[in-house]
DNA sequence: GTATTTAAGGACAAAATTATCCTTAAATAT
DNA sequence: ATATTTAAGGATAATTTTGTCCTTAAATAC
């Protein structure tokens, strides 16, 4: 669905989201090894989310690192794709037609609307902060190692 | 979604099954054109799937080109991914995460899982026959050009 | 048979994505 | 002030995806 960037843009911001604050931020070694993600490539991802401090924050030195502020925790997820700038792939035709509507319709257009719609609704209905605290029971995670 | 080249697959196998019968075979041209795909990247993909005959079939020469045969009309959607080797796209964790599943959910799992049981119903009961007859009303269309 | 038409297949090129590494800048601690 | 820690940023490399072009092979037409 989403490329690697988008992937790991997605579990860092919820990893950091769960994990910090602006008293504890998180640095980035902790986070690549959390999430399962190449920690350089990783490192550019956030510099793009803490652009402008649109979706992250961070800061620089001894403690520092990246957390959210509480603006940023109520985030819907679907900032997070926009800030990837893949944001597209939820309105996007499944058959990659740039005409596709409802006036030209693709054959898979009127099945796929209703799909596209529930899409559209969990991202920009689900926060960043709702994703992190669903996590807080230790029932759900984010990490491909298996839980023990 | 989909990688460009599973896009022009399906668009390519949709616009042959309408368009062609094992007594009308179609060039790669036309397809191309119709589709607004490059043309000899379309080759080479409907070459895959001509592979063993599998999605689509296709004879050389003269009054040559490719259509599809009844069996192959029937088979589902999915079968193209499926050739693509972009089937799991279906399958997989919208957060990239090898280990998601209903033991190890991931914070999107719960929510995601009834989208992806659609998506992949949508793909598996639609066959390729059922999208190119939409199209015979000429209401519906596959093309990047302007209806008139 | 020979020429023509059309897909198959191989080699290669361009562009995008994924990834690494090194230097710079900012913040803190001493 | 100096050293240390940590993210920011730039350069570059590796890989994958997308795309083109040319030759080969198969089928038909003559």
């Amino acid at each position: 669905m989403f490329s690697k960037a988008t992937e790991y843009a997605l579990r860092a911001t919820i990893y950091i989201a769960k994990k910090s604050s602006a008293e504890k931020k998180i640095g980035i070694e902790e986070i690549a090894k959390a999430i399962d993600s190449p920690q350089s490539f990783t490192a550019k991802i956030l510099q793009a989310l803490t652009k402008e401090n649109k979706i992250v924050s961070s800061v620089r030195g001894p403690n520092g690192g990246f957390f959210l502020i509480e603006k940023q925790k109520k985030l819907p997820v679907r900032s997070i794709l926009q800030a990837m700038g893949e944001d597209e792939i939820l309105e996007k035709c499944v058959l990659g037609l740039k005409r596709c509507s409802e006036v030209q319709p693709c054959p898979m257009h009127e099945q796929y609307k209703s799909i596209k719609q529930q899409l559209i609704k969990l991202f920009v209905s689900k926060t960043i902060q709702q994703l992190a605290d669903d996590m807080k029971d230790g029932e759900i995670f984010i990490s491909n190692k298996k839980q023990p």
